[in-house]
DNA sequence: AGCTCCTCCTAACATACATCAAGCTATTAA
DNA sequence: TTAATAGCTTGATGTATGTTAGGAGGAGCT
């Protein structure tokens, strides 16, 4: 159950035994099945999940109901409504499963004291955050200069496991162009 | 000196005089000429700016020598490399001045002091934070889904006063067109 | 002053992508 | 099983933006 996420960790520091001990207890098991939200707008977001099994999207509904994917998130990766989470303000984002998922969920306030216990974790929360700024500044100059079709194959370079999962109208909801308009970038490139 | 700044606190946290005093204490000016850079590539980045006056851009030089605009700061902004300052790691953006500045700076390691002082700083830098994070993120719905025209409307209306002082350029640079393209679409508007 | 550079504008043509419409296949539901 | 639905593909056509080329006006420099 957590072998995986304890491996995760080590890829950015080390923990003891203990360390690894006093991390696991704090987090909760959920899962999920295809098709049923983790979050919605509107709701208070005081977890944060790590996807053991499954595959998962984050998505902003606009005013004309039309959907725009943020993230998609499979194993190994974390997934919630960030900016509420970080903020406290009430969540702006659909997360919904996309395949049933087994996931572990790690609460707002127990992080804090895990943070002040064991310095290591914010560390390893502080890496992943400003990662996840860097890939976003990067999306921003994928989307406003590059051709779909550079960005289609920048999304299958980095997140292949990604591509072979999602369908092709997430995918290209996601690259922010037309189902009909990805249809034709993969005929050209196949 | 430091009416602006305080001011600009003001809006998130209050202070106590001894407070503003001791926050003060640890800024320091600089002033830099238009067309100067505040930041390189390759830099540690250790401060952080306040723009007390004056504009400046952030900039991102892709392989092929192409500059893309990341962000401008006019007078009761922030600006530096972010990432690096937050990370740790080498700057990747220039910060150049487009008209002669006066800053103020604080050193990461000071602000963690402070932090640790009057953990209201934390609070303050934390909503700043959270804010550039969701700006960034409605950046990228933006340039994935809405044409020019709407970005460029959306950009006059959100920073009027950018707008004026910004070449149009630049402005097409950071909205992710052409200088051609905008002049089409400034002739359209007016 | 005269010169150069920079900014902005305009126009003709090319290209990428959206839109609309239709058909094909595979999965799901009755 | 058949019917319905969702996902993918294809074609015809329209639109926004890029590309290339040129010119007008202003700012700064010699």
């Amino acid at each position: 159950m957590y072998s995986e996420i304890l491996k995760h960790l080590s890829e950015y520091i080390s923990l003891t035994a203990e360390e690894e001990e006093e991390f696991t207890s704090v987090l909760t098991e959920k899962s999920i099945n295809k098709k049923q939200f983790l979050t919605q707008p509107g709701q208070e977001i005081t977890t944060e999940y790590y996807v053991i099994k499954g595959c998962l999207q984050s998505y902003y509904q606009d005013e004309a109901g039309n959907k725009h994917i943020i993230q998609f998130a499979v194993e190994d990766w974390w997934i919630s409504d960030f900016e509420a989470f970080f903020s406290g303000r009430k969540a702006e984002l659909y997360v919904e499963a996309i395949e049933d998922c087994m996931l572990l969920g790690i609460q707002k306030d127990t992080l804090e004291i895990l943070y002040k216990r064991i310095p290591k974790f914010e560390r390893f929360f502080r890496i992943k955050t400003t990662n996840a700024f860097v890939a976003l500044r990067s999306r921003v100059l994928s989307a406003l200069q590059k051709t779909g079709k550079q960005r289609y194959l920048e999304f299958c370079d980095q997140y292949p496991q990604i591509e072979r999962r999602v369908s092709n109208h997430n995918i290209a909801n996601y690259l922010g162009i037309k189902p009909e308009s990805l249809s034709r970038i993969r005929k050209e490139i196949f």
